[in-house]
DNA sequence: CCCTGATTCGC
DNA sequence: GCGAATCAGG
């Protein structure tokens, strides 16, 4: 397989949407995701410097020995990032159910004092993150919360206080502790995962 | 272990 | 130019 011009495009077009390198590599055929990278690499896709370089992004910069030196300094522009991190570590706790009650079926009964999952103010979640959610709930493994490990989604759903509470338990996605559901759900905006931080 | 992108370097 | 191997990280 070689890079014919309309090749490049789908992956311009989906590189520009914020899909990953593996899915277009398995959009195009042919080709693994390290080759989509190279590729965008190669075409200057990869951030939109327009000069100055610096732009170590994650991994690289200084590593090997043969790292040149990283003229790395000057703060980003650092975007406001509120970033809501309602990640349960159910691994160190025993009972004391740290689950913050999502948007289940319960629709108005959050306690007044409790932790409120997705930000309470200004805060819309998108209607398709939730029906896409609500699929996902019939299909969840309804896990107890020792059954959960690092990669199932600890979405808690239904009331602590009851028998009919379980986790998710789907398959995370890389990371993040919920299923790609309800990170959907957890976390609205973030344009994709072009932002770098540090 | 799953995944992500970034970089290097032989081809 | 290409992309596997490797790296760094969530």
């Amino acid at each position: 397989m070689s890079w014919n011009d309309e090749r490049v495009e789908v992956l311009k077009k989906m590189w520009g949407e914020g899909q990953s390198a593996s899915q277009i590599a398995k959009e195009l055929g042919g080709v693994t995701r390290n080759a989509v990278i190279g590729k965008v690499h190669r075409l200057g896709l990869s951030n939109r410097n327009g000069s100055g370089g610096a732009a170590a992004t994650t991994a690289s910069a200084a590593s090997d020995a043969k790292a040149k030196a990283a003229p790395e300094a000057k703060a980003k522009p650092a975007a406001p990032k509120p970033a809501p991190k309602p990640a349960p570590k159910p691994e160190t706790v025993a009972e004391a159910a740290p689950a913050p009650a999502p948007v289940s079926r319960i629709k108005a009964i959050i306690p007044a004092g409790q932790p409120l999952p997705p930000q309470p103010s200004a805060n819309e979640i998108d209607p398709a993150a939730l029906a896409k959610v609500s699929e996902v709930e019939k299909k969840a493994k309804r896990l107890s919360l020792m059954e959960l490990t690092e990669r199932t989604c600890k979405w808690p759903v239904g009331d602590p206080a009851t028998p009919d509470f379980w986790f998710c338990g789907l398959p995370v996605q890389a990371g993040k502790p919920y299923c790609e559901a309800h990170v959907g759900v957890a976390f609205q905006p973030m344009s994709s995962r072009r932002d770098r931080k540090r």
